[in-house]
DNA sequence: ACAATATCCTGCGAGC
DNA sequence: TGCTCGCAGGATATTG
């Protein structure tokens, strides 16, 4: 599931290699994966943009066109971009679940490849990246996130902390794996409503956080399922994950079973004894 | 305001 | 061995 890190290393992998060209072709198997516009319009409008960089919001990639126009890619369970220097065989396409194909002027054959076809890709080539509506609902990048802005989204929220953590209007970037090894981290338990946190564990919480991602960028992110970079190599941060996984294993702080528990349709792993 | 549930889709593991 | 079946999981919509 590819989070904040993951989608930064997808992020900087793609930067260098697609900054400056033009989308000279496009292809698709799967139209259901483009929201927005309607898949004829969407590619007739994306074929001769010029990419100019590509940033991150959340955990949607963006890529910004010249003069104006945003493509946006949210990769969901198993969407990831593959970076090929020769054209891909039909079977090739096939065995990695490729379903979006952007072809551009240096003759990289940009793959868009997703298992579950959860992913999200919506094209906006007129509005400024404020006016998208997609953005717009989108809460802090946690990373630029300063304390008093970080406790001040907490006001008043009386969820559970681990639901707060994955709601992207708050915070945008943790998804379950990162949300689960924060929180053991910080020794909270993820069933305490936020606003019954004290101003030292939200303190603990934040920098934790921004640790822990940082971290897993470093390693360029964690591959416990299909994650994989540009280059279709893993992270490796999976060697560092705490409780994420590890139901039944010892606690790595206190020794005790790590209990795995279901919040909505999420797995939750804590350590009952750390975390209670 | 918050919780729970269905939905999308496919691979995988459990059970037979 | 090989089949069927249930289910996870990010975000969203809907209902409670």
């Amino acid at each position: 599931m590819p989070e904040l890190p993951e989608v930064e290393t997808m992020v900087r992998g793609l930067r260098s290699r697609v900054k400056r060209k033009t989308i000279t072709n496009l292809w698709t198997d799967e139209k259901k994966i483009i929201h927005h516009p309607s898949f004829n319009f969407f590619k007739k409008s994306l074929i001769g943009q010029t990419i100019v960089d590509v940033e991150r919001r959340g955990k949607i990639i963006v890529f910004k066109f010249k003069p104006k126009g945003f493509l946006l890619v949210h990769p969901k369970m198993t969407g990831h971009f593959l970076a090929l220097k020769e054209k891909p065989s039909s079977s090739y396409l096939k065995k990695k679940s490729a379903h979006l194909m952007l072809v551009l002027s240096n003759d990289l054959y940009l793959v868009w490849t997703d298992q579950r076809k959860f992913s999200r890709i919506e094209y906006w080539p007129d509005k400024t990246i404020s006016e998208i509506p997609w953005l717009k609902e989108l809460g802090a990048e946690p990373l630029e996130l300063s304390f008093s802005e970080f406790n001040r989204l907490m006001d008043n929220r009386r969820t559970r902390v681990k639901s707060w953590l994955l709601d992207q209007r708050f915070i945008v970037g943790v998804g379950n794996i990162y949300a689960n090894e924060v929180l053991w981290s910080a020794k909270i338990n993820p069933e305490q409503p936020v606003i019954e946190l004290s101003k030292d564990q939200r303190k603990k919480l934040l920098i934790d956080l921004k640790k822990i991602l940082k971290r897993a960028i470093i390693n360029r992110g964690t591959s416990v399922a299909e994650y994989r970079d540009i280059s279709d190599q893993e992270g490796h941060y999976a060697n560092y994950l705490k409780v994420y996984g590890r139901p039944g294993k010892p606690c790595p702080r206190c020794g005790r079973e790590i209990i795995r528990k279901m919040t909505g349709s999420r797995s939750t792993y804590y350590c009952p004894k750390c975390q209670a």
